[in-house]
RNA sequence: GGCCCCGUCGUCUAGAGGCCUAGGACACGGGCCUUUCAAGCCUGCGACACGGGUUCGAAUCCCGUCGGGGUCACCA
């Protein structure tokens, strides 16, 4: 079964395993309609073939390309929609030797109605009619023999007991000669469920993951992409843009989104539970969903909405959840031992606890704990100069120094009670002796609680950091 | 262009004739809190595409217009 899963295979099914979305029997699990590759099929798609064209529903057909071409132009020209005239159809056997005789190969295709019409009562959509003569009689099997996927996806959703086509409104209007091939065949048609579409953000058309570079125009989508690619580069993904971007699922596996709150947001899209509710469990998703209560117009889509609900889901996953999630991306920026050491792992999740929040995807570790596992920060510049050098700020560094030396237990509460006190002796503001340490220990202006950050440290450190920044300090 | 689908705040949506001076969420604006950044709390802005009908009454039903989208392969 494996060497039958192709290289463009292998992405979709790994996307949906990572997205929990799983299937009670197909490709990698097996069961009982084995074997479910279309390539291994063909045998039956074949006998379908036999079969319509024994029906009549089918006929062999001899046109080239050109000859088609030439009854589509006259069609154009004289302002009326195309119809083959099946000029070079072959109804019975002597009719089709005399083709091959004069050098010609056959197809077989599809004889359809050209009068009358098909009436669909779609899940979603509700009654939807068709007229049989705007159907053309395409093509379902080659001149070599093999089947095209209408014939195709049709036979084998019967082989498979499919009750249910649930697809993307792009394949609406597939649904006549598909449902033409079952008709003819005998099979009983499945409910049929068209989905709205999921558009660019901001917009109603289809989204492509070939038009990046557009929605990268989108200011929430750019936000989204660039906070995704720094992390991918800290882990050494070297992402490249058209093959790395938040229109494919291993974007957000790559960058640390939680699953789930892809699920969610993206059930989301085109379906709704109530005038209120928008967050589910798998399973109560699962008991909830109803094809009724899905939209029928396209749903576009919003990177900041998909934030807001990682937000929400990352917010609620315990600490001990978090952390197996966020160690990985430490390991691959190279700031762990391998494997890493007991005193890493439990400074990381201190981390993660004082960073809190802030934490909206598992790669943002990388922004809230490395310089926790570095010897020494990285100093930004812009911070050095907001912060340190100021008039002052190296006296005030110099005195909080001294407090944190005895500072006990050297814990956040009395960490946060040393600083105020050396606040108070001087009449400062909290943030300027805040600010200034942050700065001098971090290397940065943002981060998790300066009191917990200093505890997390360690006293030692903390110190040895302080006394480091004095030259940087004003 | 033909056929088909769709049209409520910027976005996702609730709404199946009176419950709608149209509700919720995200985003956005203002405020509070505050050691940064987040989070949280309060608050504001903001929509029934348009035009005709039907009805005592229409976002909800009908017709038309306009607008948007999908699809038109010997691809899947």
């Amino acid at each position: 079964m494996a060497r039958n899963v192709d290289e463009a295979l292998a992405p979709i099914l790994s996307g949906l395993e990572w997205l929990g979305i799983d299937w009670d029997e197909g490709p990698g699990v097996g069961g009982p309609h084995a074997p479910y590759f279309q390539s291994q099929r063909s045998a039956g798609h074949k006998a379908a073939v036999e079969r319509l064209l024994a029906s009549g529903h089918a006929y062999r057909d001899f046109a080239t390309p050109d000859d088609l071409d030439e009854e589509r132009k006259a069609a154009q020209a004289a302002g009326k929609p195309f119809l083959y005239s099946r000029r070079f159809a072959a109804f019975d056997d002597a009719t089709a030797a005399r083709f091959v005789a004069a050098g010609r190969s056959g197809v077989v295709r599809l004889k359809m109605p050209r009068e009358g019409a098909l009436v669909i009562d779609d899940a979603v959509r509700g009654r939807v009619e068709f007229a049989w003569e705007r159907e053309q009689d395409h093509v379902i099997q080659r001149a070599d023999g093999s089947c095209l996927y209408h014939l195709a996806s049709v036979v084998d959703d019967h082989d498979f007991d499919i009750t249910h086509v649930i697809r993307a409104e792009e394949h609406l209007s597939n649904t006549p000669r598909q449902a033409f091939i079952a008709l003819s065949l005998g099979y009983t048609l499945p409910a049929y469920a068209h989905l709205p579409l999921v558009a660019e953000p901001g917009s109603r058309t289809k989204l492509s993951k070939r038009k990046l570079a557009q929605y990268l125009k989108n200011q929430d989508f750019k936000q989204v992409a660039e906070h995704g690619t720094r992390i991918a580069e800290r882990i050494g993904l070297a992402p490249e843009a058209d093959t790395f971007n938040p229109v494919i699922v291993d974007f957000y596996r790559a960058v640390g989104y939680l699953p789930w709150a892809i699920d969610n947001y993206l059930t989301l899209l085109g379906w709704s539970y109530d005038d209120s509710r928008e967050f589910f469990s798998r399973e109560e998703l699962v008991a909830a969903f109803t094809l009724e209560r899905i939209n029928s117009s396209p749903a576009s889509f919003d990177p900041k909405k998909l934030w807001a609900v990682q937000d929400h889901y990352m917010h609620a996953l315990p600490v001990d959840e978090k952390l197996p999630l966020m160690l990985p991306y430490l390991e691959r920026a190279g700031l762990l031992a391998d494997p890493p050491t007991a005193e890493q792992v439990a400074i990381v999740r201190q981390a993660i606890e004082a960073a809190g929040d802030r934490l909206k995807v598992a790669g943002d570790i990388l922004a809230y704990a490395d310089f926790f596992l570095v010897d020494e920060p990285v100093m930004d510049e812009a911070a050095v100069k907001q912060r340190l050098a100021k008039p002052g700020v190296r006296d005030v560094l110099v005195a909080a120094a001294e407090s944190l030396r005895t500072t006990a237990p050297f814990a956040p509460a009395a960490i946060e009670a040393a600083l105020k006190q050396v606040v108070e002796a001087r009449g400062l503001k909290t943030g300027d002796v805040v600010h200034a340490v942050r700065v001098a220990v971090t290397g940065r202006t943002v981060g998790p609680g300066l009191y917990e950050t200093l505890a997390i440290l360690g006293r030692d450190r903390s110190l040895a950091r302080l006394d480091r920044a004095l030259p940087l300090a004003g």
